[in-house]
DNA sequence: AAACACAATGCAATCGATTGCATTAAGAGT
DNA sequence: ACTCTTAATGCAATCGATTGCATTGTGTTT
């Protein structure tokens, strides 16, 4: 069992020695690149079985610092607790393991100083490549990580252009305005408000200007009272909720812009007495697992981050195997999920 | 810009030249070793000078090579998307951020392969420490991979003792005989069912033998109609619930063994004109963030994934910090968290 | 029989940093 | 004046694999 000398695991030598052939050859034989240089199937067997017996595998480290690939991807994202989010994550794991690719995962909270320090720690360790869900990083940021790594970059962003980085998108803004608009053609609302969040948050702009959007289109008037931000948690919708209901005129329906707050909101029409959808009618969004458990059923706009994650990671794995590949971007849509609460 | 020949980033060799020093004194400036071995303030300044003019990055993969330690840490758990899973896993980022620890994470959705080949990964990409929920590893498997490897291990697991892994537990089984030893005695049920899972899963086997040792420590029979499996599911939780309360004689609480069936469960109640917690009483288990959504408001066991990850990393790191000691067994416990459904 | 092609393999440099063991110079002790 | 520390730095080997460029041997072509 023991080896050479005090190593407690065979290396790439351990297994030439055994096999009574150069370490090239067992690098030929094992790494496959002997497809390019011819090893006689006798030799290979020898090389496999030397291997086979010393228990050996191959020191990824070391085959990363020479060849400059690493089989390995890292991933930016806020918040793996959040639905959204993990979902993606998933979705691209899910990716690399199948590319046999192992992925490196960090949480940066929507935090400045989390995202830069995410960018120095992929400038040190190599991998080859990166998606990120950037909040206040830029495309130049962005640009130097890419200038000076080569690193391969996809990005969920909405406003991110440049030659290198491909992007993936959901177009929440124009599902903001479907919802809303199919809120007043179809059924039939006319006072509709909206619970949303600070508009320095881009999500919140988008969303918001859906909404106004919708709005206008159907000649409608935005009224202040009627629009209102939380901070996205459960207990700031059921806030809003309360104000909206005690104002001097009710709306008939709420347009929410994210699930968690809409249940916050929900439950406080409910505990109010009033009937959901037939006094108030809510609309959510996200479709969290959480919509299908109430009651109502939560009408919600359903993005699809697990598509989000493989379109991230297909754009990725596609520049990994071809850096100069032209850029891609892709957009993937929303969905109304009609349910009962409206 | 251009260092010495087309590489697009400065090594250390070139920092050495700028500065006009051996390469051997900017490692030692930069990587901190510097410590033990004295370097005149002034040629440190020269060195980081030099280093921030060309943007110089260690590349920690050639480091880890030479010194065999990786600031690296890989996670190998059942699936992201379980809230019980991620917000261990967010712990564990959390504490390894703070310890500019990466992390690499690997889901296996309980299935030995998938284990298996994360152990194998392992075995070929160093890290420091490996924390895992096993669920068909067993620990000779994980005995081999310290073994080859030295990685520092730590566990999620209710019977794994062995010299060099710390092991963390929750006390499902304990918890649940006071959850339903609670229900007995508390709320004077006799008829208590009780909605499991497989009694393969460890965990399933677990949580019945404390149902089942809470009515023995009370002198009740289990009945056979009132234990029924599902799988998990939302749907398995609903038609558990229709079963029982199809059954000859209704129970009057039921304790199931995780909240997203329990919620299924609920809902089934509630639409089949049953009040609850009047006419069957409900208790979950986890804690999820939907059970304070519902109405009524799910009583549940909590675990707590984020003490389980806090200490899973707190021993993980103190293994990496001195691999020789003693192992550590830690019990977290569980709490009953009283709300409507009872 | 000379020249050549090609299959099969080995040699040695290389990736980029770290570190044990010199080496040099300056000051301290006797 | 001579030995001894000690501070400050450099040399060169090393971590473990990969790969461009030989080298060797065997069969083919002319």
């Amino acid at each position: 069992m023991a080896k050479k000398n005090g190593r407690q695991h065979a290396i790439l030598a351990d297994v030439a020695r055994l096999a009574d052939v150069s370490p090239s050859t067992v690098s030929r034989v094992l790494s496959g690149s002997a497809v390019r240089a011819p090893i006689s199937e006798e030799t290979r067997a020898r090389v496999r079985a030397a291997a086979e017996q010393l228990g050996y595998y191959p020191n990824v480290n070391a085959r990363s610092l020479r060849t400059q690939r690493t089989n390995m991807i890292a991933v930016m994202i806020a918040d793996i607790s959040n639905p959204f989010y993990h979902t993606i994550t998933r979705a691209i794991q899910d990716a690399a393991f199948e590319q046999n690719f192992d992925v490196l995962i960090a949480n940066t909270d929507h935090i400045h100083s989390y995202e830069q320090r995410f960018v120095e720690a992929i400038m040190r360790r190599p991998v080859d490549g990166v998606i990120m869900v950037p909040y206040n990083l830029t495309a130049a940021d962005i640009e130097k990580l890419i200038d000076r790594t080569g690193v391969a970059v996809a990005v969920l962003a909405h406003r991110i252009e440049h030659p290198r980085i491909d992007v993936v998108y959901a177009d929440d803004e124009g599902a903001t305005t479907d919802a809303v608009r199919w809120l007043i053609t179809e059924k039939k609302h006319q006072k509709i408000a909206f619970i949303g969040v600070n508009l320095s948050f881009k999500v919140g702009q988008r969303r918001y200007n859906g909404y106004r959007r919708a709005l206008e289109d159907c000649g409608l008037r935005p009224r202040d009272e009627w629009f209102i931000t939380g901070n996205f948690s459960y207990e700031s919708g059921a806030a809003a909720m309360n104000a909206l209901l005690d104002a001097p005129e009710r709306p008939t329906a709420v347009f929410v812009c994210n699930d968690i707050m809409a249940i916050g909101a929900l439950n406080v029409a409910l505990e109010r007495g009033l009937r959901v959808p037939e006094d108030i009618a809510i609309v959510g969004f996200d479709n969290i697992p959480a919509t299908q458990y109430m009651r109502p059923e939560l009408t919600t706009v359903a993005q699809f981050p697990h598509e989000i994650g493989t379109a991230l990671s297909k754009a990725l794995f596609e520049r990994i195997a071809d850096p100069q590949r032209p850029r891609q971007t892709i957009k993937i849509g929303c969905e109304l999920i009609v349910r009962q609460s409206t």
